[in-house]
DNA sequence: CCAACACATAAGCGTACACTTATGCGATTC
DNA sequence: GAATCGCATAAGTGTACGCTTATGTGTTGG
């Protein structure tokens, strides 16, 4: 769950994807595949990294797995960029709510 | 300058280091190699994927070429980051404390 | 029970990545 | 104007990465 592991697992597109899916709301491995054109283990297998980075959750329900996103890996992220506080340019919407949220 | 270049480009340990000895302020590819072990050729290899990223940006200064942090990719980052809003933890006041803690 | 299902793990393979040594190139210095 | 300096590029190499096929593990329904 370390700094690096989370920047290498986002470095995947395949996974950021994956991460993007699961913001719309939890859903277990076979669901996430639909859309995705990857094989049932490359996802199980993708999955294990965004697990063990932080980014993704899972939860069994019996024989099914339901995944979803870990709040976790977004607040790292976030001490991350906040380092670099000094040089966040002015005028970027995302930044003033990220800015606003952090202030608080 | 995708997303996928600046997520590639923090995947390795070295160029956030060179990212971070950049934020304490701009300097030159061999003021940058000064406490890192890392060779001539390396570190302008990965200058050069910092900069494809727009994490980075050069300023020539006769033979001697300035780098320093290029607020463009961390605004793509925030960009990236304000995706999943719907995510950040609640307690952000917990994740300031966790910063300072890590500032030492 | 046992067959089908959801998912994880193992092993092998091609490719991308980060490094090395060697060389090139423009700018300064003597 | 030749040597040196700061940096970039080329070419080669070991390793990590993401994929595949095959198999294992636990669960559920008929």
């Amino acid at each position: 769950m370390t700094e690096n592991d989370i920047f290498r697992a986002l470095a995947d597109p395949t996974r950021r994807a994956i991460y993007e899916k699961l913001a719309a709301g939890g859903m277990n491995a076979s669901a996430l595949r639909e859309g995705i054109e990857i094989s049932q283990p490359a996802m199980s297998q993708h999955l294990s990294v965004l697990r063990s980075a932080k980014l993704v959750r899972e939860e069994r329900h019996g024989r099914f797995v339901n995944y979803e996103i870990d709040p976790e890996g977004l607040a790292l992220i976030a001490q991350w960029l906040a380092k670099y506080r000094a040089y966040w340019p002015q005028r970027i919407e995302a930044l003033k709510i990220l800015l606003k949220d952090m202030d608080r």
